[in-house]
DNA sequence: GCCAACGTTGGC
DNA sequence: GCCAACGTTGGC
């Protein structure tokens, strides 16, 4: 089983949006990048755990967990013309973005902050903090998960 | 294949 | 709103 960490802004889905649908399975839309596409399609895997980051708010950081439920197939908002997510030049027959499902696991009682993160020398390695990287489905080391667990204040 | 122009991400 | 650090596009 592997570890990842997805980033959304919560002022467009939040973790507490993932929460309100807690027993059913949500679709891991609109990610436009081909490295994270990638990840999405080649490497996430059912039962992998996923931090759910929240990014571009006023207290950026780590809020959650969430499980992966299904694995990568199309995302159907790149076929809708009245999505953001639209692409004109993907086509069903072959289709240029996946999602995956997940389901909320752990809503953490504080966020892990990106400053608390960022001032934590172990987890200077961690994709997530360093210079410039904007990937947003990242691989999460097994050591760096447990740290980080370890700093959440757990419900 | 190169690379300039442009668009996006995301912390601050 | 600023801007660094990307990623993408498209002419050549």
């Amino acid at each position: 089983m592997a570890y990842w960490l997805f980033k959304t802004e919560p002022q467009t889905f939040s973790i507490e949006d993932l929460a309100s649908r807690a027993n059913q399975t949500e679709a891991w839309d609109g990610v436009r990048n081909y490295q994270a596409r990638n990840l999405l399609r080649d490497q996430v895997r059912y039962g992998d755990l996923v931090f759910i980051y929240h990014s571009s708010c006023p207290q950026p950081g780590i809020a959650g967990i969430a499980r992966v439920v299904r694995e990568a197939y199309p995302d159907y908002t790149q076929f809708d013309p009245e999505s953001h997510y639209y692409d004109p030049k993907s086509s069903e027959e072959n289709a240029r973005w996946m999602m995956v499902d997940v389901q909320l696991a752990e809503v953490f009682a504080e966020i892990v902050s990106l400053k608390q993160i960022k001032a934590n020398p172990a987890l200077e390695e961690m994709t997530l903090v360093r210079k410039g990287n904007r990937l947003s489905i990242q691989p999460v080391t097994p050591e760096h998960w447990q740290i980080l667990l370890a700093m959440a204040k757990r419900c």
